[in-house]
DNA sequence: ATTATTTACGAAATCGTTTTCGTAAATTTT
DNA sequence: AAAATTTACGAAAACGATTTCGTAAATAAT
């Protein structure tokens, strides 16, 4: 069933009819209302493809993550397509897998006028930005969220978390637990930067010197890192707090503590990010720093259809910061 | 940069230069590579709504879920876009929200050619399955993967959810606990049914009566499943065993039991379906069946591709099922 | 050498909308 | 009542690719 169709249905114009279903003016009430009733009786649905082909517009965005197997990332996309659906928007979904070759091919593929409008989230490998820079040239609207392009004039949405940073290394402080280790996921990444900037202004105010030896490079590699956690809490001078700045690597501390039999939080306290549901279920139960994913993936997609719908208007990138919330539970407690 | 354009450039026609870039044999080797090394140099990317709309092809599925922050959706997600991004395909999301009307109104919009098939995992209030059928009738394919319209005549994915629902009751009888509850999410849903029957098969063999009251009707309200758990365990002669259809009922029965101070495994075991991550770090570790998530999402996506690519051909709507594993843990061990 | 076939390309129709522009008829203005 | 304007619609040109069909030229077959 298509225009012409429901056209010769009705002894219309096919522009008649078309116009009568987007409500133009040109046509008269009467008319519009016969031509509802008969699309609604035909069950006529708009092609998309030729809409867009005509209009340019695709009422579709792309939401780029690395991951989705992640409490935040799910809570986000919860976020963008509960949006979405309101504004009558499609969400196309593409994960790079940490990977900057495959983010570099899903930003190309994205060049083609398929989607109104990207969010990202960088992997953590990405450092070189070109092919970020290439969308935006291409007049394709852009929000970072959580894992940002600095570099990159375009809005972001991301929480606090130089703040947050400094609370939770605070936080370990005032449970006396001095000797921080900070697990860092990656150096190119934004958050870690930011969660690591935290970390050290924490400890300097404080008066706490820092010890780059507590600064541990993990990777994507779960082996990699419960490896290298042994090797660090094996150390007779190991630390007696551990701030991980993600979710993956303080769950990782854990299983490393389980198998050297080290009590938490009596020989070591323990806070990380994360968005996990069962944080409060764990042995013992986990301090968290707890991002806005929701609100995050929302406020994001607010963003941008803003954006798409406004084009022309160049906005001026604000950046927007939602606060994480800090959860305090047995896992610092002080002895 | 478009076609007419590209052609220009290379003094071609349109036609020719469309046939070179999709390696037609009526263009010449010489011809192509230089159209080739054109586009590549002009960085031209085929529209995709005009060429949809020409093949009226779509290159694009949907996935259409209860939920997405829950492990068990987000892996099978990361599946089903593994392979489309092997096959080139393009993934849209939609959340239900357990919703009925929400999956209805969204597979009403899906009927227009916007993509090529659909994968669902009905909601649980999924009972009425016209929407369904419309899609089928609309020649879109689909293919159920996990929570299926049993009725309809479409290949299925799912795990063995009535020999996991044995194992899980025969574990629990195994280690001493025969008072068991099962949890349940809904009554209308495929898995919910077969768990349940599998529980109560595995008690007649067992020779355990079946208690109707120990069949607890849960739902999507956490408050509320607290409430009815709560209630549940206070009782006097209350079970010894719990066995959650669905994760989050799992981690309901943990919040009870660690507010009424009952232990695990000692006054009460428990085993559930699960995809957590953390299992083995709760307190204690829960023993769960683990649904083999990712490999459903693969098979489900590879399924559909092939019926989206083999149209016509009518295929056999054959049921595949991915058998999950056991891990048991101490939430049931033997005291 | 003539005919038949293949090769390599171009013209034009097509996919289904949207939108611009043109124009009778109806209405309003003077 | 004549002129000006508004109303309500239709014809046709986009949007950008794909595909069918037609045809010169080149090659092969007889």
């Amino acid at each position: 069933m298509n225009l012409k169709q429901l056209a010769k249905e009705l002894n219309l114009s096919v522009s008649a009819v078309s116009k009568a279903l987007r409500d133009s003016h040109e046509i008269s009430q009467k008319t519009k209302a016969i031509v509802l009733a008969k699309a609604k009786e035909l069950n006529y649905q708009v092609n998309p493809f030729a809409s867009s082909l005509r209009k340019q517009k695709s009422k579709t965005i792309a939401v780029v993550i690395p991951e989705i197997d992640n409490n935040f990332f799910a809570l986000a996309i919860k976020g963008v397509e509960t949006i979405a659906q309101e504004k009558g928007y499609h969400v196309l979904i593409y994960l790079t897998h940490e990977d900057i070759e495959k983010e570099k091919s899903v930003t190309n593929l994205l060049q083609n006028g398929r989607v109104d409008g990207v969010m990202i989230s960088v992997s953590s490998q990405t450092k070189d930005i070109k092919h970020l820079q290439n969308l935006m040239n291409n007049d394709i609207p852009i929000v970072f969220f959580d894992r940002v392009a600095e570099k990159i004039d375009a809005p972001k949405i991301t929480t606090d978390d130089y703040q947050s940073g400094i609370n939770a290394t605070e936080h370990l402080i005032e449970n006396e637990s001095k000797k921080i280790a900070f697990l860092s996921i990656s150096d190119e990444l934004s958050i870690c930067k930011e969660r690591l900037r935290g970390y050290m202004d924490a400890l300097k105010k404080n008066k706490i010197k820092i010890d780059e030896s507590l600064i541990i490079d993990c990777n994507q590699d779960k082996l990699y890192n419960k490896k290298i956690l042994t090797k660090l809490l094996r150390k007779k001078n190991r630390p007696n707090g551990i701030f991980a700045s993600v979710e993956k690597l303080a769950l990782a501390a854990y299983e490393v503590c389980h198998e050297l039999d080290l009590k938490i939080p009596e020989d070591l306290k323990i806070i990380g990010f994360s968005n996990l549901r069962t944080a409060s279920l764990l042995n013992p139960s986990l301090s968290t720093i707890t991002q806005p994913a929701y609100e995050i993936g929302r406020e994001a997609a607010s963003l941008l259809f803003a954006m798409v719908e406004k084009r022309g208007y160049k906005m001026i990138p604000e950046n927007t910061v939602i606060p994480s919330t800090i959860n305090a539970r047995k896992s610092t407690q002080k002895i």
